[in-house]
RNA sequence: GUCCCCUUCGUCUAGUGGCCUAGGACAUCGGCCUCUCACGCCGAAAACAGGGGUUCGACUCCCCUAGGGGACGCCA
């Protein structure tokens, strides 16, 4: 059996973090399965649709490295197909036409309410004589649901579900106006792409009730379910914008890698052993349906960040040059010349050890793109005191004649120097960290002292000295 | 209200009747490393919602209760 999976948003608005791994799992399923996975907007809603929503969609998807085959569905053009079927429902007996009002059903909810009923339609027109029908209404079209008995699902990953029949009532397939409903076009549209397993929000789990009869009275053959739980913010209530229902274009802004977002997405529901870090190829390797777990997850911000700060770490320098430039700039004020992207270049490796963010990263390598005289923080201030500085004015002179300019060389010249003068280590090279990089916290002061150069750092310790 | 789903450390989870003295990861707290901050390493604290069954034996199976979530639109 070919796999063919879909991811089908409704652009009312951007692609958020529950809807990104939805698609996750749909493209990871086919993937695994080396099916297809597809793509359609589910645009009906012809008010709430928007074209900046299709964007936003498209371009996080894109971005998190989700392809879709074939090309993209959107489900408004097939109307005229989706009106075809109800002919057919129609035809077959298996649809009516219900002339109930807008009012009248407000108030059928009402009493079912009161009652402590199922607000469901009473199917007053189902057996109605069409004869009856008032000529100045125009009617909807209703599908017949069966009576009595009840329904089994074979969820992939919820298990068996069952419902009563009673609680299914026949839905609107088309509206007054004669425009389909989302219920009718998702059927249909699934049946027409060939979709072989639907997956996901739970959120649908209901209504798969009233699809699967939906295809039985079209006469056919029902594709597998499998409704994954839905995330919830930190609090456990609902995702809002407030905790994380954001789009994936927001994580991006806040510096997170898109295979980072993935593999903490992939983890939050599904599970492999112990396995944490997961690459997208073993990803794909290893997919099922059967390890999805059935509970709604919270998202977690903190770990969503260990998880970055490692995919920073292994992701290779020049991308990370390349993704965090702007930001870098940005701060800068000035565009990075060539002395500060060789910099860059050798530094990075030190850099990304401790960062957990492309933010956090820009942050800290602004020490090897800032000009004389640096800013320095009331942190690295309080270290360049003038005891401080009368021993950076010392070892300005010892340093600049050093023949080699290597980590080594640097580390025995100063350690002698603190020996000589009964400090302790820490006490210059904080001063000189904060002298030559304006801050606290920086990578190794070797390191840092070698990256920079010889000019380089005598330039900036002249510009704390204020020797020349 | 009606129906459906869910319930293991703070969080994500492993666990499919004996391997569990309940494992891992993040976070937290100690410690090591150390020129700072990270990384790394070592260690600690931390959970089977409650109650009934079934069974020689339940985290694992069944029932009830409680709590959480979802669905009840001429929205998708």
């Amino acid at each position: 059996m070919t796999v063919i999976t879909r991811f089908a948003p409704s652009p009312t608005g951007f692609l958020h973090i529950g809807g990104a791994r939805t698609a996750l799992f749909n493209w990871l399923f086919s993937r695994h399965h080396g099916g297809s996975f597809r793509l359609r907007i589910e645009d009906t809603d012809r008010k709430r649709s928007t074209p900046e929503a299709i964007d936003g969609i498209l371009d996080g998807l894109r971005w998190l490295g989700l392809d879709w085959d074939g090309d993209t569905v959107y489900q408004s053009a097939n109307a005229a197909r989706h009106v075809a079927v109800v002919d057919q429902l129609l035809a077959s007996g298996n649809a009516y036409r219900c002339y109930c009002t807008p009012e009248e059903l407000t108030e059928m909810r009402a009493q079912a309410k009161a009652a402590g009923r199922a607000q469901l339609y009473d199917r007053r027109w189902r057996d109605r004589d069409p004869a009856a029908a008032p000529p100045d209404i125009p009617p909807v079209i209703r599908v017949k649901m069966p009576i009595g008995g009840q329904t089994v699902i074979d969820d992939l990953v919820q298990g068996e579900v069952t419902v009563a029949n009673d609680q299914l009532d026949d839905f609107i397939l088309l509206r007054a106006d004669g425009t389909p409903t989302y219920m009718l076009s998702v059927v249909v549209d699934d049946r027409d792409m060939g979709i072989s397993h639907i997956i996901r929000g739970d959120d649908h789990l209901n209504n798969a009730f009233r699809q699967y009869h939906l295809y039985g009275a079209c006469g056919w053959d029902v594709p597998a379910f499998a409704h994954i739980p839905l995330i919830h913010g930190p609090d456990g209530a609902k995702l809002s914008k407030r905790h994380g229902a954001l789009g994936v274009d927001a994580y991006r802004d806040m510096g997170y890698l898109p295979e980072a977002l993935r593999n903490y997405l992939l983890r939050l529901g599904w599970s492999h052993g112990d396995d944490e870090i997961i690459s997208t190829e073993q990803a794909v390797a290893w997919f099922d349906l059967d390890s999805v777990g059935r509970a709604a997850a919270r998202m977690d911000f903190a770990k969503l960040e260990s998880l970055n700060g490692n995919y920073i770490r292994q992701s290779d320098d020049h991308r990370l040059i390349d993704l965090i430039r702007p930001q870098l700039e940005q701060m800068l004020g000035y565009a990075i010349a060539e002395p500060e992207l060789e910099r860059l270049d050798k530094g990075l490796a030190g850099l990304k050890q401790r960062a957990k963010t492309l933010p956090d990263l820009a942050e800290a390598a602004l020490i090897y793109c800032r000009r004389v005289p640096l800013p320095i923080t009331d942190a690295a201030a309080k270290l360049l005191g003038n005891d401080s500085v009368s021993h950076l004015k010392h070892l300005a002179t010892l340093l600049r004649p050093l023949t080699m300019w290597d980590e080594a060389s640097l580390e025995t010249r100063l350690r002698e120097y603190c020996e000589q003068s009964g400090m302790k280590f820490g006490k210059i090279a904080q001063p000189l960290r904060a002298a030559l990089t304006g801050t606290t916290t920086s990578p190794g002061i070797f390191e840092v002292m070698t990256i920079l150069g010889r000019e380089e750092v005598m330039r900036r310790l002249a510009a704390v000295t204020g020797e020349p």
